[in-house]
DNA sequence: TTATTATTGTGTCATATTGACACAAAGAAA
DNA sequence: TTTCTTTGTGTCAATATGACACAATAATAA
């Protein structure tokens, strides 16, 4: 098999992993790439090229791994901890076959990653293309994640921890839920991320009080219920709640 | 001179920067370091060794470069633009001899950074050691900077803006203020971050509320007017704020 | 010594926001 | 038509916020 990368023209040392979060039967996923040769998953990750820049590095990674196109990724932290470039791993990597042993090398390197995070609509993600580290994509609850590798389990939760601290000040659901959604939609978001019940009236009141929100006149229909009216984002004030918080202190 | 480091045992393209606020005379400062042979000035910053934390990293270099110690840094981002590396840079550095040309290439090398903020007490800079890029360490107040190398401006941009978002819910001042404070001095500390002026009585009022901060019975003497009460942090509770925020949409 | 002035400590009040809850309307199934 | 469950809307008390007044205090000037 070709090569999937030049580590010539690779910034040495340097990786990018994407975490990728959906929302689908009121349960939170994240997007994981089963490796070949191996029973370990791992995040959609990559390099970055000597010419490119890292937040573009970040996307392409994520377009080649996965086929998710149009992807706003956002940056989280920089992981340096020297542990977590576990000493055989190149070696245990070649052996598996899961490398070609000219890569060994490029793979012995202590890395820095920086990870990115994306919130997606679940249904967005086309059938992805396996590649040349992995056999398929499939999304797993938060709740009950495969064995990754390295130390990906620690990259997942660090990106979780970001976007619980990020949703108690800043709107979210743009990109996570479908372009129209119903108001216990938008709720059953908030209380899977919050793990915890709110008061369906009290929602919905200060929801609409922060003006993000479009009510049409068309409804949710094929519920064995009422049908709720179906909602969207208006793109512009979301952009702009998105600057400068939701709610601030002072 | 001896090298100030060995590019051998350094993690390549790869750097820290520091982004140190002070608060004096009611100006949010940062301190900068007046390179040698080059009118420009630059961050606390430094490189990361092959067997080092990322993090540790960060509290050695701004160690050595300035003599601060046991700061608190706090990772902001990374920033990895192609073209924040300049072509002929380190040709620059040569020709001015601000470093031997057995480093050029190492300079040559395209950089991601990653940058790091502190909050520090103004007094709690001692006479720093001019080390071998640097002459000397000054504060600058953030509204007048002075030139600074490379993309250093824009880190400072980021830092203060994650710094002033921070602020909206998360409690601040601990580590930038002196241990015992004003009322008064807490409030024109956050005025200066925000920006505009606060209700004296209000801002009292929610800042106790908060049930971070500890009456000490001391008073500010000297002032021309009535003497102040001395504050004091609840180191515990302050912790438990910054975990969970201030206040909270839901 | 006393008055002046600027600043600090403490409060009040009207208004806005929040949390807890009730009831009617709508859709599907019995 | 009745029943069941979910959605839409509203009320009300408790709490938080913004705007403001007044007394206490410390240095200085008269």
């Amino acid at each position: 098999m070709e090569l999937p990368f030049q580590p010539s023209q690779c910034q040495p040392g340097l990786s990018v992993d994407c975490v990728i979060f959906g929302f689908h039967e009121n349960e939170l996923k994240v997007l994981l790439l089963k490796l070949l040769h191996n029973r370990e998953w791992a995040l959609p990750g990559g390099f970055v090229m000597l010419d490119e820049d890292l937040d573009r590095a970040a996307v392409r990674v994520l377009r080649e791994r996965t086929g998710l196109k149009r992807i706003f990724l956002r940056q989280f932290h920089a992981f340096g901890e020297v542990s977590r470039n576990l000493p055989g791993h190149a070696d245990k990597l070649v052996r598996t076959q899961a490398i070609h042993p000219s890569l060994q090398a490029w793979f012995e390197q202590r890395f820095i990653t920086i990870g990115f995070y994306a919130l997606v609509e679940y249904s967005q993600v086309e059938e992805p293309h396996p590649d040349y580290f992995s056999e398929f994509c499939r999304w797993y609850s938060i709740r009950e994640l495969p064995p990754l590798m390295l130390d990906h389990q620690r990259i997942v939760s660090k990106a979780l921890e970001t976007l619980r601290l990020q949703l108690k000040y800043q709107p979210i659901g743009l990109n996570l839920l479908p372009e129209r959604f119903t108001m216990p939609e938008l709720q059953a978001l908030y209380e899977t991320l919050l793990e915890k019940k709110l008061d369906r009236r009290n929602f919905q009141r200060k929801m609409l009080s922060y003006d993000i929100l479009v009510k049409t006149d068309e409804f949710r229909q094929g519920g064995a219920h009422k049908a709720p009216v179906l909602y969207a984002f208006d793109p512009d004030r979301y952009q702009q709640a998105l600057q400068h918080g939701l709610n601030s202190i002072w």
